[in-house]
RNA sequence: GAUUCGGUAGCUCAGCUGGUAGAGCAUUACACUUUUAAUGUAGGGGUCCUGGGUUCGAGUCCCAGCCGGAUCACCA
């Protein structure tokens, strides 16, 4: 009684939907009626639900049809008195379960029919069966049950979602709902789990298609000490032993140039990376870049294996190369076109800028009313020139090429072309995907490039490069000439499953914290760094 | 960070120039032993995001804040 009322108080300050508090209350009687909504022991699954529905009728007579055991989450009821058809939704899809009864309870006692199963069990509630494979006068692929039993009790109503020969209605569309609580928005939104397959199917493509070629995996610090690989504002964070700051990497580039300098001839690593940026459609503050370095190759090989792998990607995902985005047929058959980053702002403005020096660019610019900053050198500029009128011109894979020294400190020098490296970037749907060099092996070369950042930050560009001793001593004892690229996998996939967010490819993307802890409020604010 | 749109029942949404809070689904009760957005009948359910203000009276108007989307800026 003191447990109840207890309780019940508790229930009081949860603040309680009416729903919720019914639910609560289905719970305490089944365990008043002896029955354990949360049991320990195993369920014997042997099937699943699109096993059934997909093969059932080609085979009928098959034994395993028979006795099958199969669990999910009760997704539907249609009650009809003394009998009711279940929708149960497992991890691959639905099925229906017929439910009489007289099956599932052929004694005198119809309880377990009566109250537990008429009463007490609700949609969203995992329940396992046991029966066989039939099909219903209307023709559907069902299970007929002789016993069903509780797995997990749900206490929170799941929004309910209900669909009829494809057609959804009352669909969860509330981006808050369903990126906050992706648990719910997986259960009541399948296609939402078709996009995480199909990422989780791109990765191991790629994957297979890199250990096919001989290269190898691996990995390398996430906390650095001097947050090297590219141009962006890092996460700080602090390291109490060695009282120390350390930072999340931004990319793990240096990283693996060392492991080529130590030996190993192609690298590859899935990183996880961290910038401390604004979030948009596409960015979020954690996102996952594909490096690889390969020893003894240039940015032309890298350029044709780049585009077999994608392609070879799009061909397992989809079964063909051309690919629907949006409003445009992304068509990822080998090669992509080439073209180099100044014919590209000279077929998309006019003007031929290869040859200015950066005042000349700067004029440019203004004539076509781009923003420019005194900080901005020439590779700044070239760089805000083309991502201001060519980048979204690009919808068809395309490999920009030949970029200005300026705006590439870890590439090397271009074999004929004064002032330009051998550099590409990979554009497809006006966004960059992959950025790739005949990496930069010369150490004092190297270190003259990070001077130059350091020129740069002195003007103002904040996320100029700092200097890495440690990467290069590693340059100074011999990298072999390597190329390397990284491929924005979040990006690749919001291109290949149709997705307008960087949001709908991430299980969990960052938001605000949902409640402001009152703890945190009464800190004092200049804590808040 | 700026601009802009939005936040009403578990979900999807309506709510006019300010006047007692609405629908469908879900839920509860009853009926129904092959239904499938099951059906029929009858109910219950609200911190109208939060806090101020104007007003006899605010879901509605004003101000501030919180959360989200879109666009822009930074960036991949």
């Amino acid at each position: 009684m003191l447990r109840l009322l207890l309780r019940l108080f508790m229930e009081n300050q949860l603040h309680l939907s009416e729903p919720e508090r019914l639910r609560r209350q289905k719970l305490i009687e089944l365990q008043e009626m002896g029955i354990n909504p949360y049991p320990a022991e195993a369920f014997p699954v042997n099937i699943t639900a699109t096993d059934i529905k997909s093969n059932f009728e080609a085979d009928k007579e098959n034994q395993k049809w028979k006795e099958i055991a199969i669990a999910g989450r009760v997704m539907g009821v249609r009650d009809m008195g003394k009998a009711a058809f279940v929708v149960i939704q497992d991890d691959l899809g639905k099925v229906q379960v017929y439910v009489r009864r007289d099956d599932i309870c052929p004694s005198e006692d119809k309880s377990l029919y009566d109250v537990v199963f008429k009463k007490l069990l609700d949609i969203g509630d995992i329940i396992g069966i046991k029966g066989f494979v039939f099909i219903t006068k209307t023709g559907e692929v069902s299970i007929h049950a002789n016993e069903i039993s509780i797995l997990s009790k749900a206490l929170r109503p799941l929004p309910i979602v209900k669909e009829k020969e494809g057609e959804t209605f009352d669909a969860v569309t509330d981006p808050e709902f369903r990126y906050r609580q992706r648990y719910a928005d997986l259960i009541v939104n399948p296609h939402v789990k078709d996009t995480f397959r199909k990422r989780t199917q791109i990765i191991r493509s790629i994957r297979d298609f890199l250990n096919d070629h001989g290269a190898m995996e691996v990995d390398t610090p996430v906390l650095q000490n001097i947050p090297g690989g590219a141009a962006a504002r890092p996460f700080i964070t602090h390291h109490n032993a060695l009282d120390i700051p350390f930072y999340l990497r931004i990319a793990n580039e240096l990283y693996l140039k060392r492991l080529i300098v130590g030996g190993f001839d192609w690298v590859y690593e899935f990183s996880r990376n961290f910038r401390n940026e604004g979030m948009d459609r596409t960015h979020n503050p954690e996102f996952t870049i594909l490096e690889f370095y390969v020893a003894y190759k240039d940015y032309y090989w890298m350029m044709d294996f780049t585009e077999r792998m994608l392609e070879k990607v799009a061909m397992e995902l989809h079964g063909t190369t051309s690919v629907q985005l949006g409003e445009n047929q992304i068509e990822f058959k080998a090669p992509f076109k080439r073209i180099s980053i100044f014919e590209a702002i000279l077929e998309n403005t006019g003007f031929d800028v290869s040859q200015m020096d950066e005042e000349g660019i700067r004029s440019v610019c203004q004539k076509l009313n781009i923003h420019t900053e005194p900080s901005m050198g020439k590779g700044k500029l070239i760089d805000e020139l083309f991502s201001e009128t060519c980048e979204s011109k690009f919808v068809q894979p395309t490999f920009i090429i030949d970029y200005p020294v300026e705006m590439s400190p870890l590439t090397k020098k271009h074999r004929s072309k004064e002032g330009l490296v051998e550099r590409f970037e990979l554009m497809i749907n006006g966004k960059e995907v992959a950025n790739a060099y005949s990496e930069l092996n010369d150490p004092i070369d190297q270190r003259e490039r990070f001077e130059e950042q350091i020129k740069l930050m002195e003007r103002g560009d904040d996320e100029a490069m700092f200097i890495d001793d440690d990467f290069l001593r590693a340059l100074e004892y011999g990298m072999p000439p390597t190329s390397g690229i990284g491929i924005g996998i979040d990006r690749l996939c919001m291109m290949l499953t149709n997705q307008q967010s960087i949001q709908d490819v991430l299980f969990f993307p960052q938001m605000r914290p949902e409640v402001r802890h009152k703890l945190a409020e009464e800190e004092s604010p200049e804590s808040s760094n």
